[in-house]
DNA sequence: CGAATTGACGAAAGCGCTTTAGGTAAGATA
DNA sequence: TATCTTACCTAAAGCGCTTTCGTCAATTCG
């Protein structure tokens, strides 16, 4: 049996107001006061989350919902939003939606259910009428890495629109003039795919849209979209994968058709993971300060749920291109 | 305001017993269910968990400890862990514990307070007595990927000392008899390295101690130990790494050394983490069957949680040999 | 046709906590 | 001494749900 806030009050000698009284530091005597800090020591008491819950308190429980946690940009987001919260005594749940609108339903009203306090969507979300649901019921709602501007919610995001641009730039100052593209079916991917189509005007070059593809994100899709990339007519010398994990997986493709890499094709990543660094050639990609982001994301989020909001904020954060060996100068 | 059980017993027409067993599909008189079940719909109730929980039931929630979720193959158990919890209508607080005994104590007794009707501890964890807490206190647990062997815990593992065994033996096959090993101080390295030296045992072959070495799981650190193995004065021909990552660093350091993989020197890992596919050679190494195992991690707590278990298990999984391209016959 | 059985339903208690309203004893005021 | 304040503390209601128990009407049987 655990014990309940009756058994510290009976042990103490009061009634069960004051030991609430102790434990939400309101006015108390002081001799009770000790008293009742002493059993509740005794007696290893834990206040019950759920019943104070019940009662309108804080469930100190914040549900974040990402696409894959297997995907180890995510994972690192996740991780580094974990860590701020549990600054705070705020627990995690986590949800993976794959992207799939239902799933992403589901996962929020269950939520729900469960009285999380808020909810960051990180990295990318689809269904946005669950978004307007959630902020018209009054629930916080925070945008991580992910932005939807008809909607009135806290978002911190990396300027996707310049990492493109970014990315795009370093190829064409390499010589390379038909860059394909492989993004995923998410307003990141779109905003990137923008920012290179920008740099590819301004350089006065022309946007091949047959050479942008949509991957559902799974590594073979990924990989089979590449070659069907490659074996195109004029066959691309770059390509700029919207995220690390794809990136990889087009390695993977062309080496499968005989490329090497930089010399016969260059390719591009997004996120710098930890993937970057250690896959062969490592990486050329962007970084996004994720971890002074996620930290804002949850102080923000945070801040909603305690009430000391003002009004909503949509922060952006510039990306930096970091420049590895899966890039050289277009064959030639 | 959220609609409770009172309004929908209102708009109904009948008692909050009434619906309360509608809901846990109770004896209750045709009409009366249909109504209940329409008005539901109508109002688009959804009980709340907590008020139910406090009265006895589940919470549907599961506390899931890990060292790191930022390592990107504890992410990917976590993922699948996720995928099948949720099928039950389980969600999962994930808490990453840094291997650290008070965090994991933190972590535990926080999760506890909000009640999670069991914990799924997950590749490793070092506080034994929070487990033997747990167990004392009739809360489920469950080890995934870890053990402990003194505790009377459920828990499901893959079988290192065959995964040990396999690898040996495919090198042996090969005709390799010098073969050095690098591995981290951690259990499962070590029964992998008691695999392995039963596999050499068992061909006759003499194992040689000072071909064994323990890093401190830092690349650099890797890399160093095998250049000290690959300078001793009969150099093996072959390198077992207890987990990919150390294989990637021993790739780079006998590169680094002029030696070609795997005409020179065989290599293999231990996982076939994305990294075992992408690095240069593809890794030979060991599936784990991951998915099975969290599959079958969380079957096992669920039948903990709702009382259906019998018996504590230890189930050990079979882990299977991958071939790529790291490993080759020996040389001359 | 009366008695016994059955099924449908609701009143009410209880889960562990917070909070409000009110009571009591001690000290302050005059 | 009589009246007012304070300072502490508690009884009790309420959060949204489950569950037990009793009531009542419909059904069955002898």
């Amino acid at each position: 049996m655990k014990t309940t806030i009756y058994d510290v009050a009976e042990k103490a000698g009061v009634s069960i107001s004051t030991v609430s009284k102790v434990m939400n530091d309101q006015q108390v005597g002081k001799k009770s006061k000790q008293k009742v800090l002493k059993v509740m020591q005794e007696l290893n008491y834990k206040p019950s989350v759920l019943a104070s819950a019940l009662t309108g308190k804080r469930t100190s429980t914040i549900g974040l919902l990402l696409p894959d946690l297997a995907n180890p940009f995510v994972a690192e987001m996740a991780r580094r939003v974990e860590d701020r919260a549990h600054e705070f005594g705020f627990s995690l749940v986590i949800c993976s939606t794959d992207l799939n609108p239902e799933k992403e339903e589901r996962s929020v009203s269950l939520l729900r259910q469960k009285s999380v306090d808020g909810f960051i969507l990180a990295s990318a979300f689809n269904n946005r009428q669950v978004i307007a649901d959630l902020v018209d019921d009054n629930i916080p709602v925070l945008l991580l890495s992910e932005s939807h501007p008809q909607l009135a919610v806290n978002s911190i995001n990396i300027d996707n629109i310049v990492g493109g641009y970014q990315v795009a730039s370093h190829l064409v100052s390499l010589g390379h003039t038909r860059i394909a593209v492989i993004g995923e079916d998410a307003t990141s991917s779109q905003q990137r795919i923008n920012g290179y189509k920008q740099a590819f005007q301004e350089s006065g070059l022309t946007v091949h849209e047959d050479l942008i593809a949509i991957s559902d994100s799974s590594v073979e899709h990924a990989q089979l979209l590449t070659k069907e990339l490659l074996n195109h007519p004029k066959r691309p010398t770059a390509i700029i994968a919207c995220n690390d994990v794809l990136a990889i997986s087009a390695i993977l493709a062309a080496r499968e058709m005989g490329l090497d890499i930089p010399k016969d094709l260059s390719i591009t990543g997004f996120d710098n993971t930890l993937l970057s660094k250690s896959c062969d050639p490592p990486l050329t990609t962007v970084e996004q300060g994720l971890d002074k982001m996620c930290a804002q994301a949850v102080d923000l989020l945070i801040e909603e749920i305690e009430g000391k909001s003002t009004a909503k904020q949509r922060i952006l954060v510039l990306p930096q291109l970091i420049i590895r060996k899966s890039t050289d100068f277009c064959p030639n």
